[in-house]
DNA sequence: CGCCAACATTGATCCAAATCAATGTGGAAA
DNA sequence: TTTCCACATTGATTTGGATCAATGTTGGCG
């Protein structure tokens, strides 16, 4: 897709129906484009806060929590609206989950040009609501969730977010690792596949392929 | 304090110095106030989104996980806006850690207030923000932390909250016990309070009495 | 003051998940 | 098609924190 074709998803997924032609316009102009591939990390010590748009593909949010122990702080996929931030307690990347376009803004830039548009704060609000009760649920599955209940949780947020449902159940192809799913869920590589093999022998999930996943049961 | 002192202090704390008039005339009509004493849950079953703003005394934001474990969301102290949704995939309650004098709202009459006022709405998006990034510290703690990383970063946390320094260190006064110290932290109160003889014995904190603490060395 | 109940600490043991260590497997490239 | 390698699974062992079980401490109240 080209840049216009990328920046009118954003518009339709983003700005309210109502906005002036101007305001459009200056989003256009302070509105920058990034392909990434598989693990690219495109916003590196870009210095300030980032707001992207994922126009196509998924991406993770990393957080290092240090040397060799890292936790996804989300999962974001096509349409989402992430806000990486630069400076905290722990270094944030975004890196690709699979080959990707963004449309970002320096936060600063996008903060100042929707302080025109009530309507655009007020639904920015919203989605940041939205994520901080997402993260509070993550919260809970870390902090008082065994192995099993937190694959269960993961499974049942996938099929709700990028699920399809077929004759058999709900049938998803999920773009992460294994390793992602560990490092999101606070577990190993090692207890996610035993979690999964488990799952697998109760006929509760069938894995056709590496990355497809048909969830039987939904409990 | 009165209703009029305790809202003063919400409008000074909340609402932009150049709000209009009518408009804090109607956020003074639409709010509710509340005086909780030590361990009580003022908003059970209220059935709508509630936006509290803790006026005097601090609370904790706990999420059922199931029967017997709960989590602790977040900590709240004097001049916090906390939001606690209704309905989600766990039932969450809002309880005071010490008496308490809290003035609140609907969410959704807050918002429609708030809309006709753009600072407030880009104020509330601020807050947003800032309680999703300590959110997703939390998130990184509980996913990828030691016991003892996690009760350092709950004690550098609130001696950065609520502590005051002293020619030997950092003194506060712990409003919540070791039990809410542990369901905050993902850990069981005995780990907490192993760690704490631990860190005693380093020589990196004092606990002269069961809930001030002396933090020594930073680090 | 001394009692008592709630809270905190300490000790012994257990267990879920981590770690260490092979072995198996799907799918892209030659 | 076969090779190859990164990814996934499976098994053996270890371990950090949970659980179970006393014991100690503190501060509110009769």
């Amino acid at each position: 897709m080209t840049f216009p074709d990328l920046f009118e998803r954003f518009a339709t997924g983003v700005l309210p129906l109502n906005i002036s032609d101007a305001t459009h316009l200056k989003f256009q102009s302070v509105a920058r484009y990034a392909s990434a591939r598989e693990g690219d990390a495109p916003f590196q010590g870009s210095g300030s806060d980032q707001i992207i748009f994922v126009a196509r593909g998924s991406t993770k949010l990393v957080a290092q929590a240090s040397q060799e122990r890292e936790q996804i702080v989300a999962f974001n996929f096509e349409d989402d609206l992430v806000t990486v931030p630069a400076k905290a307690a722990h270094a944030y990347s975004l890196i690709a989950l699979e080959d990707c376009e963004l449309i970002y803004f320096p936060a600063s830039e996008f903060f100042h040009l929707a302080g025109e548009e009530s309507l655009l704060v007020a639904d920015m609000l919203d989605r940041a609501l939205k994520a901080l009760a997402r993260c509070r649920e993550k919260t809970i599955l870390l902090g008082r969730k065994t192995a099993g209940e937190r694959i269960a949780s993961f499974f049942l947020t996938m099929a709700d977010r990028i699920g399809t449902s077929t004759e058999n159940g709900i049938a998803m192809d999920l773009p992460m690792s294994r390793r992602d799913i560990a490092d999101s869920l606070g577990l190993t590589i090692e207890t996610v596949s035993r979690q999964l093999t488990d799952l697998r022998e109760a006929k509760v999930i069938e894995t056709p392929g590496r990355s497809q996943v048909l969830l039987l049961d939904m409990s």
